[in-house]
Order: C-alpha cells, then structure tokens, then sequence
DNA sequence: CGGCTCCTTGAGCCCAGTCAAAGTCCGTGG
DNA sequence: CCACGGACTTTGACTGGGCTCAAGGAGCCG
C-alpha cells in the first residue's frame, strides 16, 4: 500500500476494493529528480498529481522575482482533487528532492468518486485539511514572529509526517535550503539562518545537513503556539 | 435568484432544476446582527454556512490576542461544501455587517450533490477559488509592501464583486474598520492608517466612511502586482 | 452633551532586511 | 587523492520599514 492510500485510509474507513482501485489507479508511476518542475503557472490541469515518494512544493513567483512558497508536499500528498474543473493552475510545483509521482487522470477521479462514497470524502477531506494547513500559514506569517514561524512549520511536518506514519521519533529530513525555508515563512534568508542559530543555542532544535532534530518538543510547540487540531488527526 | 445561485451559476451551466434545487436548499434564512460570531473555533460543524446579503469574515485567535483575519465572505460566498466531513472547525467566522445567511444540512448538500454534476462541479469550483484566495493572500503577506498588501486586498475584492455582478463601477462600500484591515494584511493598525493616507495622497484610492473609491486602478493593480487570472473569472 | 468607537498624529525604537564577503561542504574530474 | 567550482551557510555592518506607546481629534448615537 503506497503512502497516498494509507494517507487516505486514516482518514474514512476505506473498503478492500476501495483501496485497491486507489492502488490501480496510482500505480503507474514517474520517476522526477530534484529540483524539477512538476506544473507551472498557467498550465492546463489534466491530471491529478499525486506525491508517492519525496518532497515538493507549490510557490508563486511574483512578476520582479520574489517567491512565496505556499506549502511543502510529502509523501502521500495530492494536489487538489477537483483541479481539473479549472482552465489554468495560477501556481507552480516543483520538486525538492527525486520524488514518485503518479498523474490520475479527470476520467480516473470522477471514476473514483463516484464509485464510492469513502474515497469521493476522502478526496474531499484531504482538500480540507490542505486549506487548513493553507489557512494556518497565514496566521503564521501575518502574526507569529520569525522563531515562532520557524517553530510553528517544524512542528507542522513533524506532525503530518507523523500522521502518515512516516517517521517515529522527533526527528526527520527536511530536504530544503535556507532560502527555501525562508521563502516559504516570508523573511529573509539572512534572517532564518540567525533564527535557526538561536533555536539551536537555546536547545529547542538543531537543523543540519537537511536533517531537523527537535530536542524539546514541548518548549518548540509553545514557542510557535502550536495546537495540532487544525490537521485533523484521526484515531 | 439569490447571490449564491448566481455565483455558482457563473461557475458551471446549471439546468433550471438545479437553479430550483439550490434556491430551495437556501430559501430558508436567518438574519444575523453585525459583529456577531457566527461560528467558533471547536464547533462541530452541522451545517454549510451561506452568505447571502452583507459580509463576515473569517478569522483565528492566537492564545495571546493576536488576530489573523483569513478571509472576507461576500454575498454568494459559503463555507467549505463538505465541511461536515471535520469534527470541529479550527477558525471562527463572524459577520462584519447585518448579514442574512442560510444553512445547508449534511443531507441537503449530499443530496445536491449527488443529484447534479453541474452542483457537485460548482461546489467544488467554489471550494478550488476559495483556497486560491487563501494562497494569494499567503503571497500578499509573505512577500508583498505594506502598500502593495494593501493594494491587492482591493483589487482581490473589487474584482470578486464584480464577478458576482455587485458592482458596476470602480468602488464600493468597505465596512470593515482600519484594524480590520490591519488584521487581515498582518499590520499594525497605526501603519495601515499611514498606507492609506498614503495612497489617498497620490491619487490610488480613496477609503473614506467605509466606503472605498479607486481613482487609479491601473495604476492599483500595478503597485499590487495583481494578477486577475487567480480569481477564474469565466466568460 | 457625554461617551463610545474609530481615525490620526508624533516620537522613539527594534526587528528584520540588504549588501557584501568569508567560510563550509560536497561532487566532479584530473 | 587532491584541486576546483558551485551551492549553500555563516558572519558583520548598516539601514529602514514597520511596530509600540501614547495622546489628541472626529464622528456618531443615545
């Protein structure tokens, strides 16, 4: 069972044949290396993408270069699930690191959801908590300080990987530059490196080598004023 | 025909029955008062909140009393059409001016849905154009000036009434005060004063008694680096 | 007319941005 | 095995956009 379907099953109870129509329906893979554009603004949506393996992320650029990433997708992550009603996608997405993907198509998905009512509110839930996670960006940026957004974002993957079941303890790879980091959370590239300086001085996490350590759990989560509720963890 | 069936009947061709179906699902209304909460964060979400006539917001609290307002819900504006999937919201919404609105059951919306394509397409079309706002205003305020912020928070909505056919020419009432403003933009309430004093002086826009006039709006949309195609503005 | 709420203004400060240079890491090819 | 180059991180110095605090004005309603 690849990461979209477990993803998709902790949300409703998916039957056997529910979750094997996911499975046939991803199973077609691509592979895409690092760094990569995956769809680009004004592009034509025609599929579904859905994330099996690696990191992506979705980001605008603004006419005179600067770049706002809008989210980080892992592993068991899909774009939005009705994207196919648009004429043009207004972002872009890009690979971080080799990541596998699988593309469905409009036919495949209206396929799915109208087949079973699990999968159409699984679709629907994933959507939710995407514009959750989108929402509570905005908080993020428009009131945490630098070391709170910091805190805040380490604290949001922690919990999604761990959601997905993708990591144990409290620590994981985070494949991403310091610009990268610093164009998702809004600040400057100088700026997040003396934030992540300081959290790792004062013993709440240490990010080296694309590998984020949390050191104190707790002390992170108050500091970005962190409550997990808005991801909707099930069970 | 009310400004939700007009909205959604600008998404996607609907039949007179499903025109018929959506008025009925929303013909019963309720007035509420403005500054009045209408949803708070924990709620168990029962029911699809409409906007009818008026305007609300949504917005989260911070522990501390910081603000964010996420969103402004304009005439014809709903809340997310399969909310019911969550246990509990994680943002409050409250109006901003009298508002009349209408609630849509779990049952009711299934049954639209299940009813009509055309329904479940532009539910979905919705909820697509909903989180497109929510990543532009991510963009607004990771990367855009305070005047540029600004800027593009009028265009957004000026652009949004105009799509549901509210407004002929370039202005309408703004019945949100400065530290409205300021919350939604993640500014001081004292800055966001100095940028419209700003702007009024070189000629952009005036806000005067909560009523917003554009004397420049391409000059406005310029500063804003606004970028109309986000909104999906069809025919 | 009194008392809200909201808008406006002034002064001072600091968080975070910019610019620029140096240091580190790592993969590649000789 | 080492030298080189490129990408990324770190540091220092300086600047400035936007914040806070605080007080005064304006508008509105009972």
């Amino acid at each position: 069972m690849n990461a979209f379907v477990a993803k998709l099953q902790s949300y409703v109870d998916l039957t056997a044949a529910d979750r094997r129509a996911l499975a046939a329906a991803t199973e077609r893979t691509r592979q895409v290396g690092p760094r990569q554009s995956v769809i680009d603004e004004g592009d034509e949506p025609n599929a579904v993408t859905v994330i099996l393996e690696g990191w992506a992320c979705r980001y605008k650029h603004l006419k005179d270069g600067r770049r706002q990433i809008l989210s980080f997708l892992l592993p068991g992550d899909m774009c939005e699930p009705s994207v196919f009603l648009l004429r043009h996608v207004a972002h872009s997405m890009a690979t971080l690191t080799p990541v596998t993907l699988a593309r469905m198509s409009e036919e495949t998905v209206r396929g799915l959801m109208n087949r079973s009512q699990a999968i159409s509110d699984a679709f629907n839930y994933d959507m939710l908590i995407d514009t959750e996670i989108q929402r509570e960006w905005t908080v993020s940026i428009g009131q945490r300080t630098s070391a709170e957004r910091l805190a805040h974002l380490f604290c949001e993957i922690l919990e999604r990987l761990s959601i997905a079941g993708l990591i144990a303890g409290p620590e994981y790879d985070m494949p991403v530059t310091q610009i990268d980091l610093a164009d998702a959370l809004g600040m400057s590239g100088v700026h997040t490196n003396r934030t992540l300086q300081e959290m790792r001085r004062v013993g709440l996490v240490s990010l080296r080598g694309r590998h984020l350590r949390v050191h104190d759990l707790q002390g992170l989560q108050r500091l970005a004023l962190f409550n997990p509720r808005y991801l909707h963890r099930q069970r």
